[in-house]
DNA sequence: TTGTTTTGTTTCATCACAAAACTTATAACC
DNA sequence: GGTTATAAGTTTTGTGATGAAACAAAACAA
């Protein structure tokens, strides 16, 4: 863990060459991403128009996609003079699993291609301190039963596990979570499901719910292209979204705002700093601050300041403060000005999203020319509590659509 | 300036379909980065074993480099068994111009593709509160003299100009200089030289001197390929870079740590904020606090400190310390671990770097994983005061590099 | 002089896509 | 109902990029 200063590669290769099967593997993608993209169903020609490529080509692209099985054809629409056009959509039939491990619940969830949720499998329970590789073979058993019945009509194109903690991109390695106390381990392996889990997408629940932000449904973009994402937990994780981008930095650790510094005499933060926004916006530091059980949920919280409780007020005020000097910060480094808040920091909402919007248009060097935009995770006012197990599917579901050259095989 | 919400387009293309010049435009580039990357010459033989491309694919592409001027053939080495080869290098007829204007001085310089510096004027004077259409105007005066006798035996890229100020990328539109007192204005146009400034690259003075590090020469990468950059002028200017592309975010803003806050009840700052880095390390702000004059040469700080001024030890002690709480923060959040001091903050590395290096060590998350550097820009230690021109022309030289194809025509 | 080794070139086959002609399927109009 | 207009999708042909393999060139070595 402590280990010196990395070795560093002398000459990585600086890419690969292109060949012929490089442009047929982009435009396939671009044949995809178009018809994943587009809200209303594309013909041949219409992608064709969308995407400057001829009919013909397009024609030959589609086949590969509808042989794969990751498109089919709908029935003709007339009504217009002309051939009617045949429209393409996505094929449910593809599906991949999505999964989450929080400190307060398991949950698995199936979702196709086409963005719509098959069955879903949830447990509550402490997880704090809790056996990584009891919990983690007993997801796989409930991964296993979710899909019971499912795979004669569906096929599999693989997993993703969201968790609170440090993941090292690449590896798929979990290198600690605080809030689970858990150091060091290959979920992938501790699953004990090995068909399951071939190439398992790991990923910080923070970067998996912006990527469920950023992409509703698989390989269609929302609205916002590029945020900050903020999950309120025990823990503030954090994500920040270029162009629909997670950002990753050198190891995947990127986007860690709960560990901003907003004052540098603050208390001190098991991550060796002190005054990390963390600490004052934390779930369990801002109950505890308001006088509440440090569990307890929000509605008491909001009960709490309506019913005029000072110290419920007080602790929304200094956590909204906190957030402020961080978000400002951070949009000065990153220019991306505009922010969405998860969890209870969403919940919340109506406190922060005022004087945390204030804050960012006056503070904020970008500020001024764009109008920054504070808002509240769609997943918040849908009771959705894990989005980080939809996004971790859906990042399962859009490698297929970046490149389906890749699923062809 | 204030405007309001922009209008988002509601499809921007996906990206343009890939046919066979896609290939070729994609393997010069490569041939071309590989030749440009390596510290040897190279031969063609030698570029096909790199990149995978036959021999002779890579012979048809160096033909079209050789014919572009962009490389040239050396002698044919003899001594071992075999044909000799003959090795390719970078061309130094081709050249660019890199300017720079700052609060004290003014500097042109002409560099060539193989990065040995041609010619260089430089000019000093306040510039604090100058007109821009003269200082403007006088710059292409002396960009053109500077190059005068030159145009015989080269031959002119582009340009490129670095700015004290906020850039926005892609229209080449500075929006303001604090430090110059300039706002709003189109540098290509005051230069009154469109022979000289057609395509004229504007930038800012931080992101530029990164470049210039992230490539000490056109095409090739120095040893840091991921790194944050910190320039210390009147204000502190920064950029990140990753993987040798310098972070832009939605406007090409991203990077101000010295706008990063340190201290929320700190002193107001002309950004709209409080307590932000520059109030504390920035290069006036660090002289008044030491009892100097604004504008003493950090010589005369290091004296001061040498010579036993508690001011001055405490001046560079407050800049440390907020130095330590803004580059904590900023690693926490771009997952960047490893740090350039430039300016006045790479000449007082001497106090800096221990201090800045413990914290980022112990108090940021990356940092006891990699063991992050804090280090001093080469450019301090050789005196160079305007790595940003340099970078500037090396920008520019990088875009030939980086896409052959779009400068053969 | 002959053989060996490596570089660089030539020739030919393959495979994507573009262009254009063609086929198919509908609506609109007389 | 027959004809025309219109648009979707397919087939055919040509172009241009790379790869593979044979070839030519230029050195060293025995």
């Amino acid at each position: 863990m402590d280990t010196t200063t990395s070795v560093r590669r002398p000459h990585r290769a600086l890419e690969s060459s292109a060949t012929q099967s490089t442009v047929r593997e982009s435009n396939l993608a671009l044949v995809a991403r178009t018809l994943f993209d587009s809200p209303e169903p594309l013909s041949r020609a219409d992608i064709a128009a969308a995407t400057t490529l001829t009919r013909a080509t397009v024609s030959r692209l589609v086949d590969d996609l509808l042989l794969g099985g990751i498109v089919v054809e709908r029935e003709k629409t007339a009504g217009t003079p002309g051939r009617p056009a045949t429209p393409v959509v996505p094929h449910n039939r593809l599906c991949a699993l999505g999964m989450q491990v929080n400190a307060g619940f398991t949950i698995v969830r199936l979702i196709g291609l086409d963005g719509a949720l098959i069955a879903e499998s949830a447990t509550t329970g402490d997880l704090v301190g809790s056996d990584p590789a009891t919990v983690l073979r007993e997801l796989g058993r409930t991964a296993r039963r979710l899909l019971e019945g499912h795979l004669q009509t569906r096929r599999l194109v693989g997993a993703g596990l969201a968790l609170p903690g440090l993941v090292r991109s690449g590896s798929g390695l979990l290198l600690r979570a605080p809030n689970l106390g858990w150091t060091e381990l290959a979920p992938a392996e501790l699953m004990a499901a090995p068909d399951l889990t071939a190439g398992l997408l790991v990923g910080n629940e923070a970067d998996l719910a912006a990527v469920s932000i950023a992409y509703p449904t698989p390989g269609r973009q929302g609205p916002q292209r590029d945020f900050i994402y903020l999950s309120g937990e025990i823990g503030i994780g954090g994500a920040a979204v270029l162009d629909g981008r997670v950002m990753a930095g050198r190891h995947g650790w990127a986007g860690e705002i709960g560990h901003v510094c907003v004052d540098p005499d603050g208390p001190p933060c098991p991550c060796g700093s002190r005054g990390c926004l963390e600490r004052f916006a934390g779930s369990r530091v801002l109950m505890r601050a308001a006088g509440l059980e440090p569990d307890a949920p929000v509605s008491e919280l909001i009960e709490a300041i309506e019913d005029g409780s000072t110290a419920a007020r007080a602790a929304v005020d200094a956590a909204a403060a906190a957030l402020e000097t961080a978000l400002v910060s951070t949009i000065n480094l990153l220019d991306i000005p505009e922010v969405v808040l998860g969890g209870h920091l969403g919940r919340l909402g109506r406190y922060l999203l005022p004087r945390v919007q204030a804050a960012v248009r006056g503070r904020a060097i970008a500020g001024r020319f764009d109008g920054p935009v504070v808002s509240v995770d769609q997943h918040v006012t849908t009771d959705d509590a894990a989005p980080a197990a939809t996004g971790a599917a859906v990042a399962v579901l859009n490698q297929v659509i970046d490149n389906p050259a890749a699923w062809l095989g």
